[in-house]
Formats: structure tokens, sequence, C-alpha cells
DNA sequence: TCGATTTCCGTGCATATGCACCTTATAGCA
DNA sequence: TGCTATAAGGTGCATATGCACGGAAATCGA
């Protein structure tokens, strides 16, 4: 193994954690979303509201599938989407299974996404150039790598 | 400069952006905060929660320190306290300065702040196990850089 | 075919988040 | 010593988040 040198371990505790990952994690997520959202707002798009308009497209969509797609809470889904129906933005449905609500975008919808898409990439060019494009590039592929390890939980055992 | 291939840049556009950065933060936030708080469950606390405790102590402390100290909304933390105040954990004082609401952990606070420690404790050592320690290691110090270089928005110009 | 089970969703409740606006208290200055 | 600028904080509003519960439609087996 690595190391494991005998140092300030508690008697009888194991490996002493590192230091806490979440929260980098979450507070390097809220300056980005920061960062991200100024470009988003001249539109008046939240960034969440963004991430749902880029997963949604003409063709009908189920609920669930999009929030599984999204990684969201069915329910969070749900209301987050209730703004963007009353303005217009998307369109819901029904099929033949009188269950699902299908949802996809209006025109006005796929036309404000293509704006949305135009100041997300001014937004990660702009991250980039804060960060370093080669980091940048290096901090996506440690994420995906943590991603891939890191499962999503599961609604009950699968 | 590094490479800069002529390929599939739109003519009169720039670099190509990378794949969005800030959506791989927050999936990762979110998969890696209910890993967390599947910890934190059995002490009825939330991560956010459980992050306020671990900032308090006996020393009173203003709000607004707090929440810098935090880098959370100064507003977000007055009603993240709430609750935490009518369960006992958190204390309200005022000093010299009738301005400022001192926070400190009451004796039940400090109690619930240790027992959350060693679940945190927990929690990260099993992170550190899905992640391998190495990679983990190496992520913090990718994080570490990153936010060093995205500064946190500040209120007004400094 | 009909009743039990499963699937897809919505809502209530609690917390989280941030902006705009307001109140109160201190500090600074003429 | 007042008057004004500034600092600390609360609340309203809108959205975000997830759990527990409940309803309606589809599926499946006897």
């Amino acid at each position: 193994m690595h190391g494991n040198r005998l140092e300030s371990h508690p008697p009888g505790a194991g490996l002493e954690p590192l230091p806490c990952t979440g929260a980098r994690l979450r507070r390097l997520g809220r300056r980005t979303t920061v960062f991200y959202e100024q470009y988003l707002r001249p539109l008046g798009l939240r960034l969440t509201q963004y991430s749902v308009l880029v997963h949604l497209g003409s063709a009908p969509q189920a609920l669930l599938e999009l929030a599984e797609r999204l990684e969201m809470d069915r329910t969070t889904l749900t209301r987050s989407l209730r703004p963007m129906i009353d303005r217009g933005w998307v369109v819901v449905s029904r099929g033949s299974d009188a269950r699902l609500r299908l949802l996809s975008l209006s025109p006005d919808g796929l036309a404000l996404r293509e704006r949305a898409r135009g100041q997300w990439a001014r937004a990660q060019l702009a991250l980039e150039a804060v960060l370093g494009r080669e980091f940048t590039a290096q901090l996506n592929q440690a994420l995906e790598e943590a991603l891939a390890r890191v499962k999503p939980a599961l609604p009950e055992e699968n």
C-alpha cells in the first residue's frame, strides 16, 4: 500500500480523512454558477432553466425521462418547468399513455435555446480564460473520472 | 501556443469552448452532497446546517462575518439559522454594537457538532474509498487550484 | 375481465438560494 | 450636536431541492 506512516491517528482509528472534498466541490460549484449566470441573466434565464432548455427539443419527451437525463429530482423538474411553460417556452402534450406528460420546446423556446447556447459558449470561454485552457481541460477530465466512480443515487435498490 | 489546428471553428469565431465545466461541477456536487447527507441524516442534519455548525463555536460571531466565511448569502444564512435556533443549537446574543446579531453554539450545539464531525469523517473516508485515496487527493488539489483562480463574487466593487 | 400492483405525476412541507427593498443603528463630519 | 452616509440585518418574492403522501392510468396475473 501507500505509506500509512504512524502519525497523528487516534489509537484504534483508521486513516485520517482528507480535507472535505464535498465542501470544495460545492464552493467551486457556487462560484462557477454565479459566473455562468452573469452571461444568462440578459436572457432572463437561471442556470437550472438553461440546463432544462438544452435537454429539450422539438421531439416530445416524458417528464421522468427528462428528469433522469438531467439527474434532477422529478418533483423539482415539475416545478422548474412551470415558469418555462407559463412563458411559452415549453409545451406539454399527451400521447397514447395518458400518464405521461410529454414535453417539447415551442418555436420561442427553440429560439431562446439558441441564444442561450451562444451565451453559454461565451461564459465557458471566459471561464477557461480565468482557469487556463489546459487546466480547465484537466479539471473536466478529473470531474468526468469522479462522476464515473461516484454513481448517482438511485431511487430504491436497482 | 498549443496546437490550435484549423478544424471545426466557425469562420470568425475564436476557439471552441470545452464541454461545460459548470455542469460537471454541479452534477458531481449533487452526487457527493447526497453521499455526505446519508451520514448526516441520523443526526437530523442537512449538509448546509452541518457546514454552519462547523463554522460556529463558543465565541460569539456576527452574522455577516459568518456568512462571509461560509461564502453564503447573508439572507440565506439568516433563514438557515432559524431552525437551528429553534432547536436550541445556536444562541443569538447582542454586543455593544446593537446592529450585530452575535451567534454562538449552545452546549447542545457543541455536542451535536462533535457527533456531526464524526459522521463527516466516516462520509469522507467512504468517499475516498469510492474515488480512491490518491485520486481524491488529486481532485482536492485541482479544486483548490480552481478556487484560487475563480474568485468569489463580491458585493459591489471592492 | 377484474383486482392487485406498478408506473407516472402532482402537491404539501421544509429547507436552500439570491435579489430588491426596507428599517434601524452606528459613524463621520460640518 | 445634528445631519447624512454607511453598515447590519430582516422580509417579500421567485426559484430550487427533495421527501412523504396521494391520485390516476396502465399492466399483469388468476
